[in-house]
DNA sequence: GTATGTGCAAATCATTTGCATTCTC
DNA sequence: GAGAATGCAAATGATTTGCACATAC
């Protein structure tokens, strides 16, 4: 299996632009832990290994990453994107809790059946999806 | 069953709150059609029929909507949230091109039984699914 | 009467853009 | 060397907030 890297340079020449350090680094730090980011949290975590990249230049390569299949976005909370790296990793859905926030990941092997009869009922070529299913965790349903 | 704006009444009431003439006249356009709506949308609907209301109140308004069960968030884009009555109008799901944004809609039985799964093995009280199964449309898929 | 809700204008915050400079191919 | 990409600072646009006034309970 290729590296993320790997699959970058290749969309990349693919698509007739450049690729920089700037963005080997970006991805590099996107695939260094298995986590959620959001392109605030993802500066703050190249600025505190005092590599000093821009905001814009994360912004622009955003939609390149999820073009290339290498991230996808995961929910909208707080008035951004949280991102989630699907190259190499297991797809899972969300199950949050609308008081406290409070997120549980889970895998649905369902989904990629539906995927299937999707794709043949409406012609689509799919290439994922994002489920959330939200409710009141165990704490918080005692108080509603 | 009860109206949208007797429900909408006795959650205020629950919680304590007040009900306003701009509160029930911007719930009345919001049921008033089967269609997603964002804010401005609504917000120029309103106008369009000199009913004067700023968008502060209807920005106030949807966390209320929200927790009440009569909306749910459908999906993020163009940089804002698209919304969906839920109450009184059967849920459903979206299948997105993700190169010309068109939407499909669709229904799919499958997930209220995933979401008694959910809510039995985390111990949750489930109260929807939010699902977006993206690809590229007939259309487009033959350019990617 | 109290304190919640409203409209307005101003503030906020994530994201985008213009531009001069640098760098990739 | 042409045209992409970068960083900075400024612009944009959705949403939120402060405040004075109105109004629901």
């Amino acid at each position: 299996m290729r590296s993320e890297i790997e699959v970058f340079r290749g969309f990349i020449r693919k698509k007739g632009l450049r690729n920089t350090p700037e963005r080997e680094t970006i991805i590099a730090e996107i695939f260094a832990t298995h986590d959620h980011f959001d392109v605030d949290e993802l500066y703050l975590r190249l600025r505190a290994q005092k590599k000093k990249i821009s905001k814009p230049s994360i912004y622009r390569l955003i939609p390149y990453l999820l073009e290339s299949g290498l991230i996808q976005e995961a929910y909208f909370e707080d008035g951004h994107w949280h991102y989630e790296h699907i190259y190499g990793h297991e797809h899972h859905c969300h199950l949050r809790c609308l008081k406290c926030g409070n997120t549980v990941e889970f895998q649905e092997k369902a989904l990629h059946k539906l995927e299937r009869k999707m794709a043949e009922k409406y012609d689509f070529l799919v290439k994922g999806h994002k489920l959330e299913v939200f409710g009141y965790c165990p704490k918080c349903k005692v108080h509603i």
